[in-house]
DNA sequence: TTGACTAATATGTATATACATATCGAAGAA
DNA sequence: TTCTTCGATATGTATATACATATTAGTCAA
């Protein structure tokens, strides 16, 4: 699972992370006092108290003052998503892969946009193609407000997503994700039929200072895609 | 966005924290060396170990011994998914929940199951309602190999996923996530059109010694769900 | 009985110190 | 030149120590 700890906070750190996992202490169980630990270990508190807070950092036990550290009860169901780039994840296929915009323009901020920008926005839909066959359909709002340099970017070589990854830091991100029949416009821009399932990922992405960025529709094509996610309670 | 940190290593790990996602700070860029930032803080080499050691675990900087740390570039691209409690996502819109078995059989593991279990295994269908109307179709498999009391559990009154939860620690699991059409059976199940965009969740979930425990197909109405992942780039 | 104070306890934070270890760069040897 | 050695440097780990702080349990007085 782990690499084998070689340092001695990360053999406590892995030993009572195991006894967790491994369900032997359930949530709610007091794990041994620092103390105790100190003298199971033979080795000094600040040693045992940096695997504890690493623990506790990680999620995995909850410390409280004079009571003690507990195991903690399981969170709601978090797991780490992985949404690869689309062009990594078509060249994994070892597929050619091939961008195209469609419409590029620039405009105020509607209502129905649901996404607020005074400065106007630019608004892009291209295309994204494993060989010949398009993939997955990006409809893109960026904001001007946040990024003013993009009014003058054409978006004819690279996709705007990896241009906005080198153009512009970010700070917080939500993806949601859906199915869809796949509706006569969007059957066309995909070459598949009207009514296909389709795996709708939209994400929209803010600056530090809680501006948005970005908003993206991605639109994947039927059972062609699947979105993976690993986890782990203990984070690893 | 984070509370306000109250010891020394908390502020210096929000002040470079801040800087990094700011921007300020990009991707590659070396922060200064812990003697720099002890000079600058006025504390002890301990403190700012400690607030760089977190943020070295947290994947926002990378350390590397005689170079110093550096802003690590965003990983592939990873958020932290909430995948809600069937029955806290129901109640959450307010609506009554409801459970019920389809069916349930005890059987070996064929090949097509995907699902290694010498012991053979548990199969279970049922339907998770909000209101009076389907809202979540379930197909379960349960290896008895690693978990040999479900043999004798009904599972009538609480769901499966809530038993296992209960029950068995596990220590890993993975999630696809898919856009389907439904099927005749699955549209009569879920009293939904056939064709009608479906979110199908598969989960698998493995044991501390990495035997398989279940595997849940959940597949969900059309427009009705949707997975919502939120991310930061330091995992806050 | 109630309430306020107090002692005990476990964790939280910070310091000074020591030695280990990885690595770069420069000096010196082949 | 090329290879080796070695010193300098920044991080990695661990210790002993000190005081702060939150919380519980117990004591004692109104």
């Amino acid at each position: 699972m782990t690499a084998e700890p070689r340092s001695l906070h990360e053999r406590i750190i892995a030993e009572i992370g195991a006894r967790i996992v491994s369900g032997e202490w359930a949530p709610g169980h007091r794990i041994p006092f620092e103390h105790e630990l100190t003298e199971q270990y033979a080795c000094s508190r600040m040693t045992v108290n940096k695997a504890l807070s690493q623990l506790a950092q990680s999620g995995l036990i909850e410390r409280r003052r004079r009571l003690g550290s507990f195991v903690r009860r399981p969170r709601s169901e978090a797991a780490v998503l992985d949404i690869h780039d689309i062009k990594a994840e078509i060249a994994a296929l070892g597929l050619p892969y091939r961008y195209e915009l469609i419409s590029r323009q620039v405009r105020k901020a509607a209502k129905t946009d649901d996404f607020a920008s005074v400065a106007g926005l630019v608004e892009l839909t291209c295309r994204h193609f494993a060989g010949n066959a398009p993939f997955c359909f990006e409809e893109r709002l960026i904001s001007l407000e946040t990024v003013p340099q993009a009014a003058d970017e054409p978006f004819l070589e690279g996709t705007p997503g990896g241009w906005l990854l080198d153009h512009v830091p970010w700070s917080a991100a939500e993806h949601a994700i859906r199915a869809r029949n796949a509706d006569r416009k969007m059957a066309e821009a995909l070459a598949i039929a009207p009514g296909t399932a389709c795996l709708v990922v939209e994400r929209r992405t803010w600056s530090a200072d809680q501006l948005p960025i970005t908003r993206v529709r991605l639109t994947y094509v039927g059972d062609g895609h699947a979105v993976v996610a690993h986890f782990s309670p203990n984070g690893a």
